[in-house]
DNA sequence: CTGTTAGCGCTTTCAC
DNA sequence: GTGAAAGCGCTAACAG
């Protein structure tokens, strides 16, 4: 059933029936009736892939994340599609693996596919390959994460902001050895954690201690393992401040398997993120919450607007925002 | 940049330039290499959209769940974007928000864009909608669960066997009440799961006793909710077997709290499904492991070959096909 | 307010 | 081995 069918019903043209389809005021009240009746009765559908090729528009959007099994990157995801769908937009959606390599590969499929705009939560510190993108005019917004050798639209949260102001609470509350597990330090996020980190240090006048500073790779088991290496130090921290919620997940989860045995060191835990199974543990402290669905939301509505901007202005193309969404802090367990 | 275009620079024809990009072995070699060349050096690329409206084909499908922040469906998605991506199949993502009327919403913009197929985890344990994309001859698989009203292909995991292996090795390492916390129960895997509990407890001649029996809603917040009444019974169980892996965090999370307070009472829990945060308590005695990407790859190419069928053979429809996936029993804790 | 017409960028007979 | 031409289903001037 093609829109010239419901033409032939109707017996109007299909000017007129496109016309009804797209709500055009011009169309008498009587006509768009008609039209619509036929509409239900055939179960016409329109074809969008025959409208888009006219339009030179798909109201779809790609949406990359480094894993799809992350509750994290799929909250910026449910806030992404939260509102894309407001706009009848949809989302195609693509795993980059945590590899740049396969996010330039998917990055060239959606530009087969003619996606009005991109949402990338990057895989990594570099994005040159999203000139890919920008090449075909094609709208980005980066969220989550920067890039250093790309400058694009991007939806970030204040991460030093988030990572001083609980460092900080930990030391007004009392501890003087807070120990520090932090991500992958090629990502800007790891990067401008580790900063509210040492900046709190220094503004609480504790020492800046190496041997308490680790770095791991943002996932569960490296919280786990770098946790341990804390606890076996000669002079262990009193608290450790973890960069991520599955890193901090891992931590606990060392934490709760020695205390099990009956040998739980006396130490406590704050993270950055708040998740709902954040608090599971006994151990924690502090949460710096990001406004993960809101992240989502606002890089979809700034993607939309540069698309629309697009649309009424075309080939002018505005300097990139850079979006800082701020981060709350939490209390949990009490402060010792 | 169009066909039309590299057909001009190379001045060959538009038809000769589309078959060097199908790879058409009439072309010969010299030509090949021209094109190829040309289009390097133009960045040139295929506009989807245009070949889907003439080839009838948009090599993408919708993949639907009831949300997308959960990792269970999200493993199950990646499995399926795994197998869409060997055969350069993209994927549109829906979250039908456990709301089947959002569920019917969303199928209907399928249907507009032209996916050739689409993958559905249920939000509910009804499936008329379902027929929306029968109607219009569009494949369907259903992962994870299926619907009492509407038959389709599907891939799901051997529920009451899980459960019952799982319970049976429970009453086997001695327990002797063993309490249930249940899924949605309109849902037919939270339906199987208490049915292999049922027939595990018959079989193992302990007595059916609905005090211990209690459902939630596949959350959280249902599991430590439901512990929380179990535990209050004048005679509790000696061990609960909760029905999926969220539910079983509640749980455990009940457990830890009481025991964080000094009056940790004497029980452990096992859980369909295992995650890899399911260890982090010490609670834990057995999962049931479903192979949660296997069900998404599954699914796909159970579709991809559908969609197969279908091109090759229009109009012939065969009947739907269930494959029940086996899960694996595994040991954690110890029995008691 | 409605119809006619051209054409979006590709694939695919059919012809040579 | 290559080209000419038609057409997928829709939209949008333009005309009336």
């Amino acid at each position: 059933m093609r829109l010239k069918d419901i033409a032939e019903i109707t017996g109007f043209s299909s000017s007129t029936v496109s016309r009804v389809l797209q709500d055009d005021p011009r169309i008498s009240g009587e006509t768009k009736k008609l039209v619509l009746s036929a509409v239900r009765k055939s179960g016409y559908r329109v074809n969008s892939v025959a409208r888009s090729l006219k339009t030179n528009t798909t109201e779809t959007i790609g949406f990359m994340a480094p894993e799809l099994a992350n509750d994290f990157f799929m909250k910026v995801a449910e806030g992404a599609e939260a509102e894309l769908g407001r706009h009848d937009y949809s989302m195609l959606i693509c795993n980059s693996r945590e590899s740049a390599a396969e996010e330039k590969r998917q990055l060239t499929l959606l530009l087969e596919k003619r996606v009005d705009g991109v949402i990338i939560i990057p895989s990594s510190g570099r994005g040159e390959h999203f000139s890919l993108l920008t090449d075909f005019d094609v709208p980005l917004v980066l969220a989550d994460r920067a890039v250093e050798d790309f400058s694009a639209d991007s939806v970030l949260s204040d991460n030093e902001d988030g990572a001083y102001k609980a460092v900080t609470a930990l030391i007004e509350g009392g501890y003087r050895r807070i120990g520090f597990i932090g991500g992958n330090m090629e990502l800007n996020n790891a990067k401008e954690r580790f900063a509210g980190y040492r900046r709190a240090v220094m503004d609480g006048s504790l020492t800046m201690d190496e041997e308490i500073i680790r770095f791991g790779d943002f996932h569960m088991n490296s919280g786990y393992k770098l946790m341990s290496d804390l606890l076996e130090l000669p002079s262990p921290p009193d608290h450790v401040f973890v960069a991520n919620h599955f890193m901090h997940i891992g931590a606990a989860k060392h934490l709760a398997h020695l205390s099990r045995e009956g040998r739980g060191p006396k130490i406590r835990l704050s993270s950055f993120d708040e998740m709902d199974v954040s608090s599971i543990f006994g151990f924690l402290t502090l949460t710096v919450a990001q406004p993960m669905e809101e992240i989502g939301r606002r890089a979809a509505s700034l993607l939309l607007e540069r698309i629309r901007e697009k649309k009424e202005n075309p080939g002018k193309r505005k300097k990139p925002r850079e979006i800082r969404l701020s981060t709350d802090l939490n209390f949990h367990g009490g402060l010792n």
